[in-house]
RNA sequence: CGGGGUGUAGCGCAGUCCGGUUAGCGCACCUGCUUUGGGAGCAGGGGGUCGCAGGUUCGAAUCCUGCCACCCCGACCA
């Protein structure tokens, strides 16, 4: 699977940073640490966002839309959310500039101060339940389940193109219910469906679990997680989903009458998957000719290219079958560029991820076939005209399946069971991916294997079958908890 | 904020140690001809405040001083 597996960080960043570069995902921006998202890392977001949006809706979501800003007091009201991103706002002083009496140019006006500091949303609840403390009265107003797309701005030393950023894309869902049950069903129902979306149309594998006390969203009762493995043997938090008990009700007085007349404060939860998904596709799946997208999510599924170059009567076939693929729903188009060679072509599209390529010459028109070509595996194969659209078709699904499969095998080699801190170090350093161990459930032990190792505890996870008991890999002490270790990103 | 590195054309780089023609190469771009089934060849052409500001010198991409920016590795994080 390509270059991925490499001991060495380094090459791998560098051959991460090409392909994000070459295939024309995204570029660096004025901003230090903001990126712009070029045309065709924004379609693969759209196809992700379209997808996302559509489950949320049949699981009967609904989308509104929250100010950017947010009142510096909002921040403080709920103790552990303050203290989990105030390291990392950016806030607004002044609303106004002038030009510079001194000089040249503009600056900061200081008549124009804020008598209240903004803050530029790190992430929306306190404003949101803010909002909520108004719109929520009785028990009839519930559940409450709203989802927002948006950008949200979190000031990081370090950054990396769609895997962190100083601005990033994400939606957000902030539910209100009217029991501690029903939100903490709502919280599990969407981090099933995070790991679906992930799995069906990302065709990437995930492991669901629960994130530890120190790993938890800040302000939240239970952290739910869906956690991949890229090609590189380091994790990536694909999604969370929080069940947030009653912190912000309480810190944002959002109480309702029950049926019985009582007031009692609301339940909640919030979840979000962010444009690292982006990143997480790259680099689940790709090679060192360039990007793989998965069909589901591919702008182009399929490109049609004219050899030597477009003709009519080349032009004429290609342009039927462009027609028949688009009657059965498929994304195709026929690159009739005259500039271009068709190696050149070749070449690109294959850095640019496209799932399927059709080429058709006088040669393959004389025989009655297309030359069909897939990225996953960079097999040819000369297909008979007449069922060229069923297997395509056919295809697109097969490769969907195939990535999947390719990228399940590989975090399955690398999920590790040890049983002792030797073991641990070296896995960790050396063969990478998931280490799986009992852990006493302290988190001094959970503090000092990162020291040690750099390796945190992903996830508790879920469908983790009865392991028995054991003991701490680091401390020997008792336990019944086998959790997943790993470096991440 | 620590450790390393780099700033020269849109991109990637050489030249800097040891100052000296008109600052060079590859890719990309433009024109023409020949090509065209896996990133075409030849010929011609356009494009530069050598990161910024001072200084030394007859002369600075090159030496000196100061500043700035970016990248990689850590700490922080979706």
């Amino acid at each position: 699977m390509g270059k991925g597996i490499t001991s060495r960080q380094e090459d791998y960043s560098k051959w991460y940073n090409d392909i994000v570069k070459k295939a024309g995902l995204a570029d660096n921006s004025a901003v230090r640490g903001c990126m712009v998202i070029k045309p065709l890392g924004y379609a693969i977001w759209e196809n992700m966002r379209d997808q996302l949006d559509l489950m949320f809706k049949e699981t009967g979501h609904v989308n509104a839309y929250f100010p950017i800003f947010i009142p510096k007091s909002f921040l403080s009201r709920e103790a552990k959310h303050v203290e989990g991103f105030a390291k990392e706002c950016a806030v607004v002083t002044h609303h106004r500039l002038m030009n510079d009496p001194d000089g040249e140019g503009v600056v900061v006006d200081p008549d124009a101060r804020l008598e209240e500091e903004l803050i530029v949303r790190p992430t929306s609840e306190t404003i949101i339940w803010h909002t909520y403390s108004d719109w929520i009265q009785s028990y009839r107003d519930l559940p409450l389940l709203i989802n927002q797309w948006a950008n949200v701005v979190r000031w990081e030393m370090r950054t990396r193109a769609f895997l962190r950023t100083a601005e990033f894309l994400w939606q957000e869902g902030h539910t209100a219910h009217a029991t501690r049950k029903e939100a903490e069903k709502e919280a599990e129902l969407i981090h099933d469906l995070y790991a679906q979306f992930c799995e069906e149309y990302m065709a990437m594998p995930v492991i669901k679990g629960a994130k530890t006390e120190s790993e938890r969203f800040a302000g939240a009762e239970e952290t739910y997680t869906i956690e991949a493995l890229m090609q590189d043997g380091k994790a990536l938090q694909a999604g969370t989903s929080h069940f947030l008990g009653q912190n912000f009700a309480k810190a944002f007085d959002v109480k309702f009458l029950n049926s019985e007349n009582q007031e009692e404060y609301v339940w909640a939860t919030s979840w979000g998957v962010t444009t690292r998904l982006v990143g997480a596709m790259i680099m689940t799946h790709s090679d060192d000719d360039g990007l793989i997208i998965p069909p589901k999510l591919a702008p182009k599924q399929v490109v049609i290219v004219p050899i030597p170059k477009p003709s009519d009567e080349i032009m004429e076939i290609a342009k039927r079958i462009e027609g028949e693929l688009k009657a059965k729903g498929i994304r195709v188009e026929i690159d009739d560029d005259e500039t271009k060679r068709p190696g050149f072509k070749f070449a690109d599209h294959e850095l640019k991820g496209t799932p399927v390529r059709l080429g058709l010459g006088m040669r393959d028109i004389k025989n009655g076939v297309v030359e069909v070509a897939r990225r996953d595996t960079k097999e040819k194969n000369s297909v008979d005209m007449a069922g060229i659209v069923e297997h395509v078709e056919q295809l697109l699904v097969d490769i969907q399946t195939n990535l999947f499969k390719r990228a399940q095998s590989f975090r399955d080699d690398h999920i590790t069971d040890v049983d002792n801190f030797e073991d641990f170090k070296k896995v960790i350093n050396e063969k990478g991916g998931f280490v799986r161990a009992f852990w006493d459930g302290t988190e001094e032990t959970e503090n000092k294997i990162k020291e040690t190792t750099k390796a945190t505890i992903r996830c508790i996870p879920m469908d983790g079958t009865e392991e028995g008991e054991g003991k701490c890999v680091l401390t020997g002490q008792p336990s019944s908890l086998k959790v997943l270790f790993a470096k991440a990103y």
